[in-house]
DNA sequence: TTATGATTAAAACGAACGTATGAATCATAA
DNA sequence: TTATGATTCATACGTTCGTTTTAATCATAA
């Protein structure tokens, strides 16, 4: 009794992951997914009671290790520090760079997963950006803590803006993998597509660092003090 | 005649731009935006002939505008730096900045269109993507050798990921406006709503800039040059 | 072996989808 | 004023959607 259900369960989760990756959430049906996975139409209903819950279900699968993860790798480094902050660019890289680390580790998704998640933190859907929230929000403030005990000298403003943009930056890195040569045609010289991963995340490693390391931005007007 | 025609195919194309932003396409029905456009359900098949077609017409409204500007700017660049390459920020700004801008002018379609267009980057439908791709080449070709040009010391291929990394930022940041709110809970002090945009676009340049202008990434294997 | 609860299977539900049709209505030129 | 082509309208078509139902099949404990 076991096995067969675990296989079911897990058959549909790969599937869905899939196939949201590739269609979305509103352009993927369940005769899609069930048909993909070698399921029963009414399988997904009977495991997940609804289309909406497979999907939190496919994302609970995946983010509940990374976020567990991304504070693990974090109260290391804040132990490690001794109260000194920790520096700028080991934050960067225990949120990101256990993101990206993802993309290598198929059990854990892989590629498909980190791709999905690209996508779907532009989702228009209600539920699965509200879904999102909750399930990230623990983390974001701790690594947003972080962040400002890291660079004191920077307004938290600025801090929260660019952790947005670095947030951007790096799903559209992920989502857009192949979509990048569909847009521009773009030839990458030095990479094949074996290696290419291993190039990325100290790639988007740099950009995110000088982007967060900026220099502060001028407003042209005198909106500053006059408020 | 042409007035009744043209108001009544402005106003799906209105009603089709903020529906799609809302709710994505696959996710808007056609009913949703005859109703919300005031017009008959078959209006939209009989001036623009498919919903695919509307889907087009929403961004090609907007985007000849867009990209013809930016090739104008980039273009008075050019010929007011005679023959010298054009600074960084400057292009930079010809590209991003001419498109946040169009975010405080109605006419041209404002934040709505922004975030519309922010989704749809990361969106999974083909069609689309296939459709962004021709409309955006030319301007992309074009400003990816002005950038060549202006970083001679920076690898071609660096120069491309850099750009597509300030694609995504600034997509995100865009399209996640109020999303920001939803999924992170942060508070931006020191602003209201009135006046964010004109925050932002200072904000999101220094971003792009720092990272454009980073510090080049170490790859940790040897592959650099074992190959 | 038989009883029981978990799982799978086939079929159907009503609703909503994008699109097409043909008649009614409109603006305009002859 | 009437004829004509453009536009709007109500309605229906055939599909596909997510979900539900009821019966068959399976694995396991008594």
């Amino acid at each position: 009794m076991e096995n067969r259900t675990v296989d079911t369960r897990e058959r549909i989760l790969d599937a869905g992951e899939r196939l949201f990756m590739a269609h979305g959430y509103e352009g993927t049906s369940m005769r899609q997914i069930t048909s993909e996975a070698c399921v029963n139409l009414a399988a997904v209903n009977y495991h997940f009671g609804s289309k909406e819950s497979l999907m939190q279900e496919v994302f609970r699968r995946r983010l509940d290790w990374l976020n567990e993860e991304r504070m693990r790798v974090l109260d290391v480094l804040e132990a490690e520090a001794n109260g000194e902050p920790v520096k700028p660019s080991a934050i960067v890289d225990a949120f990101f760079g256990t993101l990206l680390r993802m993309a290598g580790d198929e059990n854990r998704g892989g590629m498909t997963f980190l791709r999905l998640l690209g996508r779907t933190l532009t989702e228009p859907s209600e539920f699965i950006r509200a879904f999102l929230a909750h399930e990230y929000k623990t983390v974001m403030d701790r690594y947003k803590e972080a962040l400002f005990k890291a660079l004191p000298e920077v307004p938290k403003a600025e801090i929260v803006w660019r952790f947005h943009f670095m947030l951007g930056a790096t799903s559209y890195a992920i989502a857009g993998t192949d979509a990048l040569r569909l847009v521009t045609d773009w030839q990458i010289e030095d990479d094949d597509s074996t290696d290419r991963l291993d190039r990325l995340v100290p790639r988007l490693m740099s950009f995110l660092l000088g982007g967060l390391r900026a220099q502060l931005p001028q407003f042209s007007d005198a909106a500053v003090d006059s408020k």
